[in-house]
DNA sequence: AATGAATGAGGATTCATTCAT
DNA sequence: AATGAATGAATCCTCATTCAT
């Protein structure tokens, strides 16, 4: 008698609609990566016809980058919070150590979803890659200006070695934890990165003094 | 007998033929993934029609396991070679990592396509990616090895710990390498790598000391 | 009142939007046909949304039998300017030829568009090529009065008979101009044609007299 | 009891299916030009599946031309046959063109179709227009030789003019045939259409002189 | 050891059209 | 007078795989 008010006909809401895709297509590119991604699982995931998908979306390409870009947002938000400046350099340190690994256990679909395509060399690159290379350049960036401002003694070219440092240790901790799962202790991981790279630092910064 | 010379290409040979359709598999896989391993594609590449690729191979899983084994045991060769152990323990660290560097420069198709099989979280797991982790396993065991062989005292728990750090970075900075290209300083970065870890294990094994 | 004057565009004018769509919807069709004309095109070209487009038109059939309606009217306008009956009749004759030439040199959508409708079978027949064939049968009639005018003796059946290959030789010389392009003079061409269908004019006349 | 031969699984044959293809895309493509051409259709109408169609042509584009190729050789073939020079000149140029008459009454799919192609505009040319523009200028230079023959005193310009003319009465007879009906009579038509043409060849060639 | 041909399922994308506002 | 959003059916084409030879 009382057909449920969900079956009827959406009235039209673009954003929210926008939103429910981008929902279902991050679950599944997380899962599948870029080709395993296909129109009709966010359909199916969604809810939202085929068609309507791509009204909000010129193609799979332009969906999949929306994905990386909002997911990246998502995680950057995440993860930027407690800048406090409290403790000694290496207290501080830490602590933003320990934020990155949580926020990578919390919403690890941006880092998988964009190392995979980082992995991949197609001949005409996916938008979603430059999408996540583009993120990734602000992402280093930040930790760029972290170590100049812990280290400021440390030569221009010193700090640019660390910070590729620091993130492929963040980047090859993730992997681990994605292949081996529980057994991984990020956190403590990420802190012991966290260390090593402080006195790296420190030991660069001695030698050219 | 009159069968003209450039007939023979065609002649039988299913060792070479087999090479062939790897050779053309690695390097597609290489690009584009699992999914984006298209039977097609590999035929294009390799010359040989689909269905002979069927011939040598139960399925597409079985082609991609047989990629990743292949490829895992060229790479395996190109790292162990120069094995001798003569200078000092930390010589002997920054000579194996410049080992594995310069390994990951040349045959990098193995890492990439187990990296972007592992990060996949596919309901039903291909058989390439139980292959790759079992390679990884592999090698997993040779670092634990040699870790265990330059800190004898070190605790078992500490070994796991430290072996695990050693290994996400040499992830991470093929990562960075795949991403960034020849800016990255590769065999810089893992004697920085090698170092880095040597240290953090003479220190747990001071502390427990 | 503060409505800024960039959105004036966007007022509405129902006159100056069909004219657009009109527009856009000649020069698509013209280039690609019935099927080819896809409302997405339509709306590419002149910028309104799709469903603006079923505002003004009841559906892809109204819109394709509007746009020949209207490329029928403006070339029939433009053919038949100069109908001063002066000079010999040979004389009026080629004068009309050239005029048609010029017209098709001119605006040659209509016909084109037309003629790929014409040559179409399909079941169900679009209301455009009825249009269209509604237009042809308009020009026919022209074309037989014409003909009665300069030829008052010949017997119906030859009127038509004439008419009949006069029209035909003003399409296979459109078509030649549509396919080899600049190299083909239409002017001349269609004076020869008129000269040829006048004098075998004449020679039925004398055969019945 | 007797399960009927043509429902078993065909043995394979690839020159069989091929023409089974061909014969449904042909009629298909004489119905409702380039665009209407569906895959679908045409699997509809041959029984084999869309994606052995692809075995056998690489996309619709390929089909289409290789209907137009096929179709333009049948037609050929069929007009060409009584070459036999007997008879005043105008006796073999009237018959030329009953020749030509008839088969438009028998095989129109290759002109009708090739004509829809001709007159499309657009931007990335099918394979197929270009296939019929060829196989065009293959019966123009025929017709321009037996010109020439009928006429060697013409000029080389004057030929290019007649055989121009020729061609467009042809299609454009076809074209009233296509429209018209069975009202149209072809073959008396096309006689008329031949002597007028020889006619004005006389005459130039007289003016010449 | 190899391959030409075939095939059903599914891929991304576009279609004409409608509807609520 | 107009439009953002939606939609089911159809589009072309590729997929992994099989089979008879």
């Amino acid at each position: 008698m009382t057909k449920p008010q969900a079956e009827r006909r959406q009235r039209a809401n673009g954003v929210e609609s926008r939103r429910r895709i981008l929902d279902a297509a991050v679950e599944i590119a997380g899962e599948r990566g870029y080709e395993g991604t296909s129109i009709a699982a966010v359909k199916a995931r969604c809810g939202l016809p085929a068609s309507s998908i791509y009204w909000h979306f010129k193609d799979k390409d332009d969906l999949i980058a929306a994905v990386i870009e909002r997911s990246f947002e998502t995680w950057l938000s995440a993860v930027e919070l407690p800048d406090e400046s409290i403790g000694t350099p290496l207290e501080r340190v830490t602590a933003m150590a320990a934020n990155v690994a949580r926020s990578l256990l919390d919403e690890p679909d941006f880092l998988r979803l964009g190392l995979m395509l980082a992995l991949e060399q197609r001949p005409t690159e996916p938008r979603g890659r430059t999408q996540f290379l583009e993120a990734r350049a602000v992402a280093r960036q930040k930790v760029a200006e972290v170590i100049h401002l812990l280290l400021p003694s440390l030569e221009e070219d010193d700090v640019e070695t660390l910070t590729t440092y620091a993130i492929a240790g963040a980047d090859g901790l993730f992997v681990q934890r994605q292949i081996n799962g529980d057994s991984v202790d990020l956190t403590r991981l990420f802190r012991l990165h966290a260390e090593l790279v402080y006195e790296a630092g420190l030991r660069m910064a001695q030698a050219h003094a």
